[in-house]
DNA sequence: CAAATTAATGTGTATATACACGTATTTGCT
DNA sequence: AGCAAATACGTGTATATACACATTAATTTG
């Protein structure tokens, strides 16, 4: 066998995965604790948001959620197709207004006892203070790029 | 309009979607710095396990990544389209072992020294004492199903 | 040894994410 | 008015993630 030049053998944990990889795990939890309303966690708050205002443009809805532009579009498709969203033209006639439908309204208030539980658990597991903690660094990271 | 109950209009922050914000803003901030290797930072890691070892089985090296074994297996295919990584049979005619090509030893080489800037500026931008015990968190997050 | 289990993988399907492009409108400026 | 720049969107493409199934090979059992 050929010897290889600069192995790098070891190194430090990267902060991506690991970031990564308990976003991972706190979604699956989310997913499974949400999974008899049939809302995927992405899917709940995005429902959650449009619970909030009348009906909102694109662009304004996905600067309210911090995601991207083109990543709403997309995920606002199953739930158009499961008739829990709704979109309508503006008066701007380029920009579109999405909007909650009853069955929408239904299925967050359905969602919501679910939500809370999870969110009841995960606060439980980690600790008031150590969860707070750790909000407060997710939030810088945030704005990392900005 | 219509009279709707339960309206939840104040709730708690979801910690769901605030890591799964920091994580794709710390994803993206990675990605930036590690663009110039052609590396994702997903694609970056697989090369790196493979790198510690001569060759390893699909599920044993997902297991070691803590990633799903499907998910492996689809973040394989650029990486073997690429020529970075190769498969082959292993003894036990049901496991494939995946290893590094020489390529993709370059690829990783290549990638190192951003992949140590992204890394030196999380650190320097969180601060040691915080990403400490951020680290701490996620690490017990990480571990929340099992 | 034959049958039932378990183990190791791959694929179908669906969602999530985001960059690069392309399109249609609106605004602002001359 | 006319045109350039800025806005508001959608889509193509590629990767990431993971559950449900299907397949094949090795193991365990009766």
């Amino acid at each position: 066998m050929k010897d290889r030049p600069s192995k790098p053998k070891f190194s430090s944990p990267c902060h991506c995965l690991n970031i990564r990889r308990a976003s991972r795990a706190v979604t699956q939890f989310y997913e499974k604790v949400l999974e008899p309303s049939g809302l995927k966690v992405t899917q709940y708050s995005l429902l959650r948001n449009l619970e909030l205002v009348e009906s909102v443009a694109m662009s304004v809805l996905a600067k309210t959620m911090r995601i991207d532009r083109t990543t709403l579009n997309r995920n606002l498709k199953p739930l158009l197709k499961a008739g829990l969203v709704t979109v309508k033209a503006g008066e701007d006639s380029r920009s579109r207004q999405a909007m909650l439908t009853e069955a929408g309204h239904d299925a967050l208030v359905n969602a919501l006892v679910l939500w809370d539980r999870a969110q009841a658990s995960l606060e439980d597991y980690l600790g008031k203070a150590e969860l707070a903690s750790l909000e407060k660094s997710l939030s810088k990271l945030e704005v990392l790029l900005l």
